[in-house]
RNA sequence: GGCGCGGUACCCAAGUGGUAAGGGAGAGGUCUGCAAAACCUUUAUGCGUGAGUUCGAUUCUCACCCGCGCCUCCA
């Protein structure tokens, strides 16, 4: 079965094909780094990278151009209350979006430009407009004439023939010609950071970057370009009419647009206030391995809606998966193999890759994957589950993992690489269910109303984990069942699960 | 007003013209020193409302209600 998107430029779902051989040209709208990115906007960066991890799974090579947009009013204006360079200033959030990007098993695109590196190339695609008669200048800016490109509108289905000037159309302070007219190049103003061009000395609107270096990279018509909905309009449309007026020719095949993450029923926004970053999740005691898993546990075209209980959920399921791995890896089973079973796994990972064919039907392809642990649980408690059995399931588990990237228990050793969590230190705040305290004895019943008891607990070493586990291990079989209860309290306190298996005792941290 | 997205059990959520995947949570049970994990049983005669098409609709059509987004910076 073949790949299907849906095109919100002719609003259907169509049949993927690259344009050229076996190569997809892919561009991606990042942050603009003038602050931390929030998880909304994460939303967005995980759908494209379960977008790219699908069609490298397909086959396909990818070449994907992600920007960051590292010079505009926000960025301008944060760095100047800062006192720092816009260049200085925008570096801290690139780093910061580069970290976030390795919490959340983002892949690295092929290229991760930034919008400052290119102006040359802006500045030649806006005087090819010129040139052309597609542009203006006014007031030492530069705009872009709406009117001479009759295929303005195409992406939006929006008539904008009744907009006038004087409507609340433009809040900025530039001449335009025509209301609907946008900018390609703002003339500097006092006091901000500007670039000496032919028309003057100033800086990029807004548009222009995206298709300036989505063309140097990709081409003139490349297949994909995706980003958030709320992209859709002003952006994407007239990166479409300033590309497509520049070359005369198509700019983009398939146009994909996330639909948004939503807290208390609005959009979750920086401007709302109502937003959370990574960071701010992680001091909570979440892991981004769950993040992730809640971010793309919805399609991508229906809105999210956040919630600390959506987190939790997505927590449980990830064990889930890693608690069936784990007896897939360490349990030991009977020789040979059932045919049956091992047809079952490869029934699911046909099942999980069909349903990331349709228009990356991530819920669909859970259910496939879950469906498979479920009988492979089964099978093992029935003992009917073989030794020769765990390829095909841990094959199919490997593949599904491909995509979403979250089996690994690597949380804690990315966070302590990155300085957000300190090894051995009491400063870090763990989040613990009420519940698991309770019933190891830690906490008094009626503590804390919600899930998630934020504590502040220390983290052990693996080391010195491993060497309590043998201390309760001696313990048990002593019969010193209050010492060992003793020592598995104080390790969940910790944030150190144990669980006793016929193949000896396991961890995990919460 | 224009253009979109959505309304499925306590929560998240898939899906189909033929009678509701999956995950979480809850309840009971099995296993276990106790837990945890895992398994079994269980939780929507109904899929926003009304009407229509049909042998049959949650799925198609129409109308309506509700939530949200974009139309201005925004993933």
């Amino acid at each position: 079965m073949s790949l299907r998107f849906y095109n919100t430029l002719t609003r259907q779902v169509e049949e993927f094909k690259p344009l050229e051989g076996n190569t997809v040209r892919m561009y991606t709208c990042g942050p603009t780094v003038y602050d931390y990115a929030h998880i909304g906007n994460y939303r967005t960066f995980v759908f494209q990278d379960v977008l790219r991890r699908h069609l490298k799974y397909r086959g396909f090579q990818l070449r994907h151009v992600v920007n960051l947009t590292d010079v505009d009013d926000n960025t301008i204006r944060n760095s100047r209350s800062a006192g720092v360079p816009l260049r200085a200033y925008t570096d801290k959030y690139v780093e910061a979006f580069q970290i976030d990007r390795q919490l959340l098993n983002l892949e690295d695109p092929e290229f991760l430009v930034r919008a400052t590196d290119h102006i040359e190339e802006m500045v030649k695609l806006i005087q090819a407009l010129m040139d052309r008669g597609y542009a203006y200048a006014s007031e030492g800016s530069v705009y872009f004439k709406v009117g001479a490109f009759p295929h303005y509108g195409q992406l939006t289905q929006i008539d904008l023939t009744g907009v006038r000037a004087g409507a609340r159309v433009d809040t900025d302070k530039y001449d335009k010609a025509d209301a609907r007219d946008f900018v390609l190049w703002k003339a500097a103003k006092e006091g901000e950071p500007f670039w000496e061009t032919p028309f003057g000395p100033g800086r990029p609107g807004w548009h222009i970057e995206c298709s300036a270096m989505s063309m140097k990279y990709l081409g003139e018509t490349f297949d994909i370009h995706s980003g958030g909905s709320d992209l859709i309009f002003p952006h994407h449309e007239n990166e479409i009419a300033q590309s497509e007026a520049a070359t005369g020719k198509p700019f983009v095949k398939l146009w994909l647009h996330g639909e948004h993450l939503i807290v208390n029923g609005e959009k979750m926004s920086k401007s709302l206030g109502n937003f959370y970053t990574l960071r701010d999740l992680i001091a909570k005691g979440y892991k981004p391995s769950a993040i992730r898993y809640l971010l793309a546990s919805v399609p991508y075209r229906k809105p999210l809606n956040f919630t600390f209980d959506g987190l939790h959920q997505a927590q449980q399921s990830i064990d889930r998966l890693r608690n069936f791995r784990f007896r897939l890896t360490k349990e030991n089973f009977p020789p040979g193999d059932s045919p049956a079973l091992k047809a079952r796994a490869q029934e699911a990972r046909e099942k999980f890759e069909a349903a990331l064919d349709d228009n990356l039907n991530t819920a669909e392809a859970l259910g496939a994957i879950f469906d498979m642990v479920r009988d492979g649980n089964t099978a093992m408690d029935r003992r009917e589950f073989r030794d020769g059995d765990r390829g095909a399931f841990l094959d199919t588990l490997e593949r599904w993992d491909r995509i979403f990237a979250v089996l690994d228990d690597n949380d804690h050793a990315k966070l302590v690489k990155f300085g957000l969590l300190k090894e051995g230190t009491s400063s870090v705040k763990l989040g613990l269910d009420a519940r698991e305290l309770k019933s190891a004895g830690v906490a008094e019943e009626g503590i804390g109303n919600g899930y998630t008891q934020v504590l502040q607990v220390g983290t052990l070493s693996d080391e010195e984990i491993e060497k309590l586990i043998a201390e309760r291990a001696a313990a048990r079989r002593k019969g010193d069942y209050a010492r060992s209860d003793e020592i598995r309290a104080s390790l969940l306190q910790a944030g150190v699960i144990l669980e006793d298996t016929k193949a000896g005792t396991r961890w995990k941290r919460k």
